[in-house]
DNA sequence: CTCATCCTTTAACAAATGTTAATGGATACC
DNA sequence: GGTATCCATTAACATTTGTTAAAGGATGAG
């Protein structure tokens, strides 16, 4: 069912495919590469959200638009190979077909648990902590993509963040 | 349609109503009082995720439980009033009608939200402003509530928060 | 190969936040 | 009214994290 409403698209490294305030109207499958989404604070600065690896799964549509406007920036980090569907024919396969809705609930539940643990992380632990649950939850990626990122994901500068690498032996 | 659903749950301050761990398969509307939603770190020290005012709405229980096993404990912290409705119920109707599909995404749309905004605040802000940034949104909450419980809202220790509260001049 | 550029590391100092312990203030119970 | 208890505040000091600036290292263009 799913594989007829498919498309693939591919981008390049740094690329924005997701831009913030704009319409997007779709679920997307990572097939190949790494992806970022990102906002800027108040100050300007980016502050990386959620990593997205290969074999994954983007936010769904409806957690991460408002009227199928993003309120997030999403980023390749790699070149980046995606699958994409339209989000209205899936929640109409969602709503038709227990097994898919019931895919789509697993993926919502996996978004709000992993936004809880950083959550109870960023609230409970320091960033060296911080660090070392990053290394255990996304083990390729400190070796692959900017420091400036990860820091920014973790809460803090990218200075801090080479200071603890010092510190950790990496 | 919801109103045949409905009962009416009351709670005395401090009382737990949903545990972690335990089945849980009701959703759940706020008609007087405020609760939380917390977790225990992995040092044993409360962490609070969420609150839950007047007139709001609880989490939507896909959101919170896995299997309607809940992942967070649910906390009155005045006396509280709440409307509860059976979840397997209500999806039926958010299958149904269009009406209770659309509040339901925009509940679970709203809570996304608000993660994302907690999220940025941990991630961006400094304990001061994070502080300002909880006034602005809960108030009323500053003198009803454990400060305790608000410092680890906010990711910072009690005597901190005292300290801000100071600097802050009330 | 050399230079420019970008990212990471290091250093020195400042500011924010944590820790431990003592003090103060309110409230409920006797 | 007095006392115990709970919570918030304050203080002193330690640790963590931020800021600014400089240096080092890799990579790509010419």
């Amino acid at each position: 069912l799913m594989s007829d409403l498919i498309e693939v698209e591919v981008y390049e490294k740094g690329e924005l495919f997701i831009d913030k305030g704009k319409t997007n109207n779709k679920e997307y499958f990572v097939y190949k590469g790494v992806c970022r989404s990102f906002l800027l604070s108040s100050e300007g600065e980016e502050v990386t959200i959620s990593y997205f690896l290969e074999g994954g799964v983007l936010s769904p549509n409806k957690t991460r638009t408002a009227n199928h406007i993003s309120h997030l920036n999403f980023q390749a980090l790699t070149k980046l190979t995606v699958a994409s569907l339209n989000a209205d024919k899936f929640e109409q396969l969602m709503i038709n077909y227990i097994d898919i809705r019931e895919f789509g609930n697993t993926v919502l539940q996996n978004e709000l648990l992993a936004k809880v643990e950083k959550e109870i992380a960023l609230a409970s632990l320091n960033a060296k902590e911080r660090l070392i649950l990053f290394r255990e939850k996304y083990h390729s990626l400190e070796n692959l993509i900017s420091h400036v990122d990860i820091a920014s994901y973790l809460g803090i500068t990218n200075i801090s963040l080479s200071r603890l690498r010092k510190g950790l032996i990496k």
